[in-house]
DNA sequence: CTAAAATTCTAACGAACGTTCGAAAAATCG
DNA sequence: CGATTTTTCGAACGTTCGTTAGAATTTTAG
């Protein structure tokens, strides 16, 4: 009979470390790599199976679905990023800095857990029942909480080219705090740990384009209205060419 | 018998503008937007005949498979931004000039292309074969022209703290052009034509940051060093919780 | 040691997948 | 028009998918 599904005892406040919770987070971890590897629905449960040496049939002993088993690894991944983001920050109040840790913990979890932070960016809106409103919920109050440490900034330094809207120039809130998740959510494509910096030494140049480039008094910037439309490259170009087909 | 796979006569420049053609690039822009709103893995041939009214059947006369209709949707669409790119650097000498249009042309395709450059981003690294080293290609092709880029306007103007490597602060020209490609090609997650502003003011935000992100002078650069070394944040936590589970 | 509970397995289910065959229909052209 | 080519389609192919029933085995506890 299946644990995962049916049984329904005491139910303790889970913290405990049984040996069923063992496995599956043993399960979890060979999942990460499979899916960060072929992607959530590339992978098959046979993968799965293959990879971490359980049967077909066994897997399903500690989960209900293939659904439950992304959001699990989400889930996971997800709020041990925020619960170690909210230890970090309590080491400091100067705004610079406490954007400097949330890079800095964000990066960290990039280069260490690459895999699952794969899953969880690229596989961001597969979930589409309760469980991805959920993990939506868990993104808001992380976007959200970025954004207060950015305000706090700019409110601190009396930043006029940070501001809710940019059409006078200046950089709006959002496209920064978006700008610097995709920057951060971006590592996985790229990043390779025997080429490239470490964490720190990463998360230090990703804080300064971020921090620098909000504070740059926008009346210096150049504008490329000039110099664009006076060629045609502004204006609507014909549609180009397919690729080369085969007939006569 | 399947003119795409089978016919092969006098192959003239492929120039023209065939009725096959223009079916051909007609079943593109449905499939774009299936592999779009599915992903490639998810989305099936049965979802594409669905949407463009065309039988499963017919659909393979005008190509020989699903690979090839992703590849055929990611080259056009990657050659479409460089070709474009190419003609409107030809408007400006200047190097700060020249990094502005080259993020307006991306930013301005994805906006306007949303579905396509959603396709070409999320699905990067599906394609193994001879097209997936063909698609590499032109990737670091584009990649090397904003290296380029980067490398004119830090020369011009002595920007130190661009460097190749990053070791003593500044920012390694990797990171910096990474870290724009995140920003551009994160957009895609986020980017809502009804809230958000349109290319131009995008394009000029997200060159602000850059820009002016490269153009710091690292000195001043604060280190979280010691705020976050005081706690116990930067040490290895001890392993989050799994989330709840059904067991007695 | 024995009985109950927890865990694992083999084998299979029906559904959905990408792709193809061969004939029907539509378009082209002398 | 009739002949030929181009385009479309229904029906099916073999395979793989996620999931499950039920028996076999291992672990736990008295």
């Amino acid at each position: 009979m299946s644990a995962a599904s049916t049984t329904r005892a005491p139910e303790r406040p889970s913290l405990q470390d049984t040996r069923f919770d063992r496995r599956l987070s043993e399960i979890l971890d060979y999942a990460t790599q499979v899916f960060a590897d072929k992607g959530y629905e590339g992978a098959s449960m046979r993968d799965l199976s293959r990879l971490s040496g359980i049967s077909l049939a066994g897997l399903y002993y500690y989960f209900e679905s293939k659904e439950k088993l992304l959001y699990f690894i989400q889930q996971h991944t997800f709020t041990t990023i925020i619960d170690r983001l909210r230890e970090r920050l309590a080491a400091s109040n100067d705004p610079e800095t406490r954007i400097r840790i949330f890079v800095h913990n964000h990066v960290d979890y990039s280069v260490t857990k690459q895999k699952a932070m794969k899953v969880l960016s690229h596989e961001d809106d597969v979930l589409k029942n309760s469980y991805g409103t959920e993990l939506a919920a868990i993104k808001r109050e992380y976007y959200r909480i970025c954004v207060g440490l950015v305000e706090d900034l700019a409110r601190g330094e009396r930043l006029k080219s940070v501001a809710p809207s940019a059409a006078a120039g200046g950089v709006s809130t959002r496209t920064a705090v978006m700008g610097l998740f995709g920057m951060m959510n971006w590592l996985y494509t790229w990043y390779k740990p025997s080429v490239d910096p470490g964490a720190e030494i990463l998360a230090r140049e990703i804080s300064d384009i971020f921090l620098h480039g909000l504070r740059s008094n926008a009346g210096t910037a150049k504008s490329i209205r000039g110099a664009v439309e006076s060629s045609r490259a502004m204006k609507k170009l014909p549609p180009k060419r397919l690729s080369a087909r085969k007939r006569q």
